[in-house]
DNA sequence: TTGTTATATTGACGAATATCGATATTTGTG
DNA sequence: CACAAATATCGATATTCGTCAATATAACAA
């Protein structure tokens, strides 16, 4: 699960909304279709880029397959955000070294 | 700051070796740049599209310009990441609509 | 087996993006 | 003012990306 990956499936306007979809929990495909408007080939593309970067997983029921957000994806994302507000807190004690000069 | 333009700029490679620089502290583009394998311009644009997306903040200091993480935005992520969490939580009691048919 | 529904894959095309070299702008220094 | 250093902008190019229509695959039902 790497981060890049993560953070360019979510920059982008459609799949972004797919995920907004799926906070109201988990969706088939032919149900996120009804709210995204592209065709059926652009969903399953933009599902697929939200899988292999594991921001979603997916479980077959049949003739459907359902998404879902992968929890191991959002605490990734969670943890990124509390490091980033971390090393602004500790910066204050640091100076960039060209200063110097 | 809307969520897809943060994603989008942290979706790339070059960008997130900045971001991982920036953990360390403030730092001036001279020394990203002996950190991050580009030439000046490139670098360049890519603090332009990481300060648009307000991922990072920009100071100037005589001839320099300091960059910095952005702390609003570090808090934005986390938020986002504890969304997703939440709802995975919180879905165990729905069904996709698709189901009944 | 035949047909139907849900989803995936392929191929094509235009738009967006990352990168570079060259040049411009800004700031401080002598 | 002239010059140097730090950063930004411009123009060109190669690559990636988003989108679609057409087709393929998978699962189920009759």
């Amino acid at each position: 699960m790497e981060m890049v990956d993560i953070f360019k499936a979510l920059g982008d306007s459609t799949r972004l909304e797919i995920i907004r979809l799926l906070l109201e929990g988990e969706k088939c495909a032919c149900m996120i279709l009804e709210d995204v408007p592209c065709v059926q080939s652009t969903l399953s593309h933009h599902l697929k880029i939200l899988a292999d970067a594991q921001v979603i997983k997916t479980r077959r029921a049949g003739k459907w397959i359902h998404y879902s957000i992968n929890i191991e994806c959002a605490k990734a994302i969670e943890k990124f955000g509390i490091q980033l507000e971390e090393s602004c807190a500790e910066k204050s004690n640091y100076s960039c070294e060209c200063e110097g000069e």
